[in-house]
This record gives structure tokens, C-alpha cells and sequence, in this order.
DNA sequence: ATGAAAGCGCTAACAG
DNA sequence: CTGTTAGCGCTTTCAT
């Protein structure tokens, strides 16, 4: 493997004009220089990131700590396009992603701080861990640039990236409020996400603003599953057979309320009407397609590797990103047929 | 950031027992072994792995060389669930994840060679490249251990995952003329991939051993592109109205020729049958229901790093290997109703 | 405009 | 069982 040390030798001067020449500065003869990289070329020269990372005490890595890189989790393709939108941005900068690939096995063997501190990575992105996940503690104490999916922590260190997800789901429920329905329950998804916690804040908020009363028994968790969604709404529609809306936390859970629909023979949007969140995939593919709130997830993965590298170059504070959303009507929510 | 040099201060030892104690060398008095590591977890210390990448002349990185982590690409989450494939196995072993985010422009930038000594990688992963993408020739010509994804090249550094394409395009069209029918079209991607090459020869097979004629003009190219099959799928099916089923060389391709079948106001599968093949996501979810070949896509994945990992701990040479196919019917192939 | 020398954090002979 | 020393490939003062 070809180092300066062969291109100085080679060449005939030394390691430190080499370097010079190699990284653009401009005290160097450009006759030096021309010879020098024409001959770097010829050598099939590559600079080795470690020893410069070594000296240099940086890696221009950036550290990926995301979930649902797991067979379980290829549904929503949520992951995927966070990891395209990172990839869209960084891919233009001379940054290099690495993937922490964390089990939770793992996750015990090695702190947060243990992750970042070996590979050196500059910064990280992170979604998709919960609440309560230790992690997140060490996120804030660490003092590596981090940005955060979804995750509303800010410090000097860390900013996040989200979408307004109480006004999403005041606008989902809106909606529904808009076609008559009266009787609305929510399928959110767990205790340890953020997004959870926002979006039954606007839902109650929609319906504190319209005069309708908040039945806590018509909320109910399905921990952001499809499975578990179908199961707690066979019990909720079974139990409270007058609900005629559900707006769910998220299109998956929304799929999962559907077949529960189906199961009790009650027709959506007719018998029943569902709104999702998230605008997933499948949503637009399902039959009836899916009436939810889009996010622009894409968005979101580019909008925080940009965030991160604009931290990273120029030392500038990590701040707050908040991304709207839009209602997307399909065919799942129609007017209140009951009273 | 505390090194082994603070530690051997602390615990007034030379570095070198600090890093043999560390290692879990023999050598090394347990007492002393003891105390260095109830110091090293006091100072919190985390080994740097590009001083360690430095010296050993290895970074237990793994290189991933992926297309589809672009925004237009997320329809088909292959790449997820390749990705999920491998990251759950490197999960469990000591290798990282580098991702090569390399975009068309910057790919002519660097060569792959490039690429890998700069972050000097163990080893490889790739997929989704064409066979005119000037990185297959590197591939093969670097010593760099490499697994690649549906790319048949065999070297002693390179091996390759796929399925087996010629059987399970045989398998397609043998249901279909199992079916009765007898005017097969075969919408294949391109001729720069050789899942194409090998589907079209199955397909070929699978007529010849039925005693039926190849009509090559009923042999269409969609790109792998939902869009630009749907186009080829209107041109060949208002051209050749007596085609009663067409073979699709990906599940996207197919959706866009039942978008041209209905655009034609031709009946799935009762007017036409289509058949696809990968078994994406969207194929169980489409109405009506895709019959489709289905490949374990995240077990490619898997298989890629297990494949890789085991070579580049046991030296030993990458070899091939094959996986099966498996035909999913559902409601877009039916029986021949013409003549 | 160029070079000598030091050092980033670690491992690996070699010596004791 | 432990320490000394050298060196991985690179950047960076500090001289010249």
C-alpha cells in the first residue's frame, strides 16, 4: 500500500511537502506539486483515514444509530427513507456514514459514549430509540454533535428534527370533526415515544376546541404494531360499539385497526372511519387506500445530516427543525353516517 | 479523552501491560489485569480504534456498497431488508458498518479501490450495480474480500449471494402455461443486470420445454421501472392483443403493466395474467394481490456477512452460494380464457 | 518553498 | 510477568 513516505522517496523531496502538496497548500512550488500528484496517481496513492484521523483528532464520520434496521420492521419503511435522506445529503459532503448496528444485547455491552468515543465519529443521528432507552441520557451529557429524529431534546451539543406532530394530529382530527364525527377514539402507540405524547396532545386539543368530551377509555395503546393495533381495536369497537372514527398514531396501527374492522364485519369508511399518520408506503396501496398525515420523512434524514455537518463545520449551536404536514384525504374517512 | 498511556500513569504500568491486559493476553499478572481494568472503567476509556486500525493494518469495518438508498427507490425496500439482513448479523459480531453514500457524480471522483484503502475496509458488500459499472472490474482486480449481491463473479477474494434466477423464472412461466396459457410476454429490466440475463433464459427454457415458439417482440425491457414498464406494457399489449400473460422480471414492473392493463381496460387476471418476481412488500398488499417469485431478500443479506465475516476470519475463500425461490400465488394469474 | 522532528494512540517484537 | 523501544501513516510546528 503506497504512503507519502513512497511518493517522497519517488519524487525526492520529503513526507511534509508531500502532505503539503496533496492537501492543497499553497506553500508549495507548483512544479512540486504537478510532480507530486502526478506521481501519487501513478503509485495508486490513497491517504489513510485512520492515521489522519489520529493526528488530525477527527474522522469526518458521522455515526447512525437508527432502529428498524431489522427484518421486523422492513413494514414501514420508515428507516429506509430517513437513511436515503442522510445518504442524499452526506453523499455530496466528504463525510462517510458508519452504522452503529446495535442489539439490545449489545446496547448493554456498550454505552453510547463507548459507540462514538471508538470510531471517533464527529457526530451522530439518532432515531428511533425510546424514551426511556439509557442512551439518551448520554446523548445530552456527551458533548459529541448529535441530532435527533423525532426526539425533542435540545442542549448546546444536540438539536433534533421533527414535524409538528400536534398540529398533525389536530388536523387528522379536524377532519374527522369536519365530517360530522362526534365519537372519535385513538389508537397512539407507546408511552416512550415522543411523537405518542404530541399527537394525543392535539388530539385532545381538537376536541376540547370543538365542545366534544375526551373519553380516556377511547385511548388506547398498540405500541406503534399492526398485531397489537388489531387486537386492541377488536376490544374497543367490541366494547364501544358507537365510536364511528379512530384516528391511529400511525398508518401501520391504522392498517392493524382496519382488519379489525373486518373481523367484525363493520365497513370503512361507511361503519367506520380511520386515519393514519405517518403517509407510509402502504398507505396509498391498501384497499381502501388510507387517509392520513403525510411527513416528509425523506425530508427529515436530510434535513439532519444537513444539520449535523453545517454543526460540524461550523462549530455552530444544533437548533430545532420543525417540518409540517399535510392531511392526505383517501378512502378511509367519510362523513358520520350514525348519531 | 483518556488514553492507555493515562492509565498506565494511574496504575504505574508500562502501556504495554495496559494494552495486553486490556486484549486479554495471558501474560499479565491477574492482580495487575484487575486493577487496569477497574482504572480504565473509572476513566472512562474507550480504545481508539483508528490508532489500533493504524498498527494492526485492519479497521473491522465492513464496506457497504449499496444503490437504493435513494429517495426514488424506496417503492421497493430491497434494500432495507438487504441492509436489515446484514446489519442483524454484523450486530452480533465486532465488525461496524461503513456506508459508501456514493452518488454518480462522486463515484467518477473516486475509484473503488479509493473507496476501500482510504477507510481501508476488511471487506465489502454490494449491490444494486450494474454490469457496466466500471467498480465490477476493481472488484475483481483488488484483493480486497468482497460479497456480492445477485452479481455472478467468483475470484479467490470475491464471492457472491444470489438466488436462483433461471429456476425461478421457469417456475413463472411454468405456472402460467400450467394454467393454459400459450402467448407468454416477458417484461424483463435491463440488459446491464444479470437477474435479467437469467430470468430471460428461464423464461426461454421454460417455453422451449413446453414446445411453445419465442416470439422475441414480445420480449420488452421496463428498466425495473414501474413507469417505464407500464409504457412498454401499453405499446406491446395494444400491439399484440392476443398475449394472454406477461412475465415480469421484478414486482414493480408488474404493478406498472396492471396499471397499463387497466389503462387498456383489460381484466386482471381474467383478461391477462401477471406475474412478478421478488416479492416486495407492496406485491401482498396491491389489489389484486400479486402473484409473484418470492426471494428471502434480508436472508441475501444475512448470508453476504456471514459469508464475509467467515472469510475474513478463517481466510478462507469466498465461495457461492444459491438460494431458492418460491412461487406465491395470488389473484392476478388465473386460467387461460381464450384461444 | 522545503525539511527535520515530534507526536497522535496503539501494538508488537525483544529483552529482561 | 513486565518494561523498553520502535513504528503504523499522517499532520504540524519550527527552522532554514
Amino acid at each position: 500500500m503506497t504512503t507519502i513516505k513512497d511518493i517522497a522517496r519517488v519524487t525526492g523531496v520529503s513526507v511534509t511537502t508531500v502532505s503539503r502538496a496533496l492537501n492543497g497548500y499553497s506553500d508549495v512550488n507548483e512544479k512540486t506539486r504537478q510532480k507530486i500528484i502526478r506521481v501519487s496517481k501513478e503509485m495508486n496513492y490513497s491517504p489513510n483515514t485512520h492515521a489522519r484521523s489520529l493526528v488530525m483528532n477527527k474522522s469526518k464520520t458521522i455515526g447512525l444509530l437508527v432502529s428498524g434496521l431489522v427484518k421486523s420492521s422492513v413494514k414501514d419503511n420508515f428507516t429506509l427513507q430517513i437513511l436515503a435522506g442522510i445518504n442524499q445529503f452526506t453523499a455530496d459532503s466528504d463525510y462517510d456514514l458508519v452504522l452503529f448496528s446495535t442489539t439490545s444485547t449489545k446496547q448493554r455491552e456498550k454505552t453510547y459514549s463507548q459507540l462514538c468515543k471508538e470510531r471517533r465519529v464527529d457526530g451522530v443521528i439518532i432515531q428511533g430509540i425510546r424514551t426511556d432507552d439509557p442512551y439518551l441520557l448520554e446523548v445530552v451529557e456527551s458533548n459529541i454533535p448529535c441530532v435527533l429524529i423525532d426526539i425533542p431534546i435540545n442542549s448546546n451539543t444536540v438539536g433534533y428534527i421533527t414535524t409538528d406532530n400536534v398540529e398533525g394530529a389536530k388536523k387528522a382530527v379536524n377532519h374527522l370533526i369536519g365530517l360530522g364525527h362526534k365519537k372519535i377514539a385513538m389508537m397512539n402507540g407507546h408511552e416512550f415515544a415522543f411523537v405518542s405524547k404530541n399527537r394525543l396532545e392535539g388530539f385532545k386539543e381538537a376536541l376540547v376546541e370543538a365542545d366534544l368530551p375526551i373519553h380516556n377509555e377511547w385511548i388506547v395503546n398498540g405500541e406503534f404494531s399492526e398485531e397489537a393495533a388489531e387486537e386492541k381495536a377488536l376490544e374497543l369497537l367490541t366494547e364501544h360499539p358507537d365510536i364511528t372514527a379512530i384516528f391511529c398514531a400511525s398508518d401501520l396501527m391504522a392498517l392493524g385497526v382496519m382488519k379489525a374492522a373486518k373481523r367484525l364485519a363493520i365497513d370503512v369508511p361507511n361503519g367506520l372511519s380511520v386515519i393514519g399518520y405517518d403517509d407510509i408506503l402502504l398507505a396509498s396501496y391498501v384497499t381502501p387506500a388510507l387517509t392520513t398525515i403525510s411527513q416528509n420523512i425523506y425530508e427529515m434524514g436530510y434535513g439532519a445530516a444537513k444539520q449535523l455537518v453545517h454543526t460540524l463545520e461550523e462549530g455552530a449551536e444544533p437548533n430545532v427543525i420543525t417540518l409540517g404536514t399535510e392531511l392526505k384525504v383517501r378512502d378511509t374517512t367519510g362523513p358520520c353516517l350514525r348519531r
